[in-house]
DNA sequence: TGTACATCAGTGAACGCGCGTTCACTGATGTAC
DNA sequence: TGTACATCAGTGAACGCGCGTTCACTGATGTAC
């Protein structure tokens, strides 16, 4: 019998507690600190209690940037479901994109983190998935021809991330972002994928 | 008098010895090994010599950044340069993107990590800069409105760099980019372009 | 139900490593007179 | 042109730190009979 949420990882899920102390520090200070020793800490446990469920640390940061990712395809999929109209809702998932972008560049930047181990599972929702099946719908109501879709996807996936990462000040380039910019921004990308 | 080139930098430009030592490193290895330590050792000098030309660890790894950056840029104008035509020098900006990006991912991925201070002075040329002109002139063409400058700049910037992200795997998405996918992004972004 | 034992999930101390940075120094270069 | 001296550009040894990982271990849990 569970005690419903990991309390004591004496015997709790520690797995899970890793993945969550490690969540909340890519929350606060994006890719540093996504190490053994420190997870551990946090946590209060041995650093060699990791390898009981990690094979290694780049494989906890594996799960942990996975679990980011999912987190964001999730949010893609609920603002995608509160609006109604084909349109609408494609606009939807790359505002719910650009959004998580901004409001939690430590997780995004996490969420996209190079690790030297693929995760352990496929993601699940894939932020990638929720794309392609919002583009299936720009095809099945006659928007775009079906032999397009690859293209579009890609171009659509480029700008919005291009744009989430620019905005971000990632990169040393340009750092505002106010919701006209986005705006406007998404208007071009709905151009370019009508003019396909 | 000097030596025509740096040889030994007991006397000569250490400086620039170790950003290019640098350069050779990201080129080979992306952001890892750009710490003082090893970027010492492969030149072979001691570490406290790396403080006589910069004040930490950071500040090298934003001028070897910023030097990544910069050869960017200069590809993307001689790419201009080489065609002509507004519409066609405003598409090689993008290949040349997307090809630096493809060819040599590691000065792609230094160029725009982040560092923890800015450069010691403004890019010179700078791949933005160049982009501007680039739309500056279709502006003067009559192609685009004067008032739309802002957000083509942002939106041809974003899908490049997106897609240049993407195609180089750092995203754990999809890895592919042929010529035909370049092509095919570039079209769409045009669009984009016109019908704004 | 009670006991014996395997397994599972942790401890805690230690390792070697490379990091950024600081110290006091040295020897060569450039300049004033 | 020659000497005295300040400055500049390096050496080399050392520091404390946190990292990932390994070791031998321990105590609690689950299972067989």
């Amino acid at each position: 019998m569970e005690t419903v949420k990991a309390k004591k990882y004496h015997h709790g899920n520690l797995e899970e507690a890793l993945v969550l102390a490690g969540l909340r520090e890519a929350q606060a200070s994006g890719t540093r600190n996504l190490g053994v020793t420190h997870l551990a800490k946090s946590v209060s446990v041995s650093p060699m209690a990791v390898y009981r469920h990690f094979s290694s640390g780049e494989s906890l940061k594996a799960a942990i940037s996975q679990n980011a990712r999912e987190n964001l395809a999730h949010r893609m999929q609920a603002a995608a479901l509160a609006v109604s109209g084909t349109r609408n809702r494609f606009r939807a998932l790359g505002e719910a994109y650009i959004h998580f972008a901004l409001t939690e560049p430590g997780l995004f930047s996490v969420a996209f983190v190079a690790c030297d181990v693929p995760p352990a599972r496929e993601d699940d929702p894939s932020a990638w998935g929720v794309l392609q099946a919002g583009i299936q719908e720009l095809c099945d109501d006659g928007l775009i021809a079906q032999s397009a879709t690859e293209s579009v996807a890609a171009f659509a996936w480029s700008s919005v991330h291009g744009f989430a990462m620019l905005a971000n000040g990632l990169d040393p380039v340009r750092p505002q972002a106010t919701p006209e910019d986005i705006s406007k921004l998404l208007d071009l990308v709905w151009d370019g994928i009508l003019g396909a």
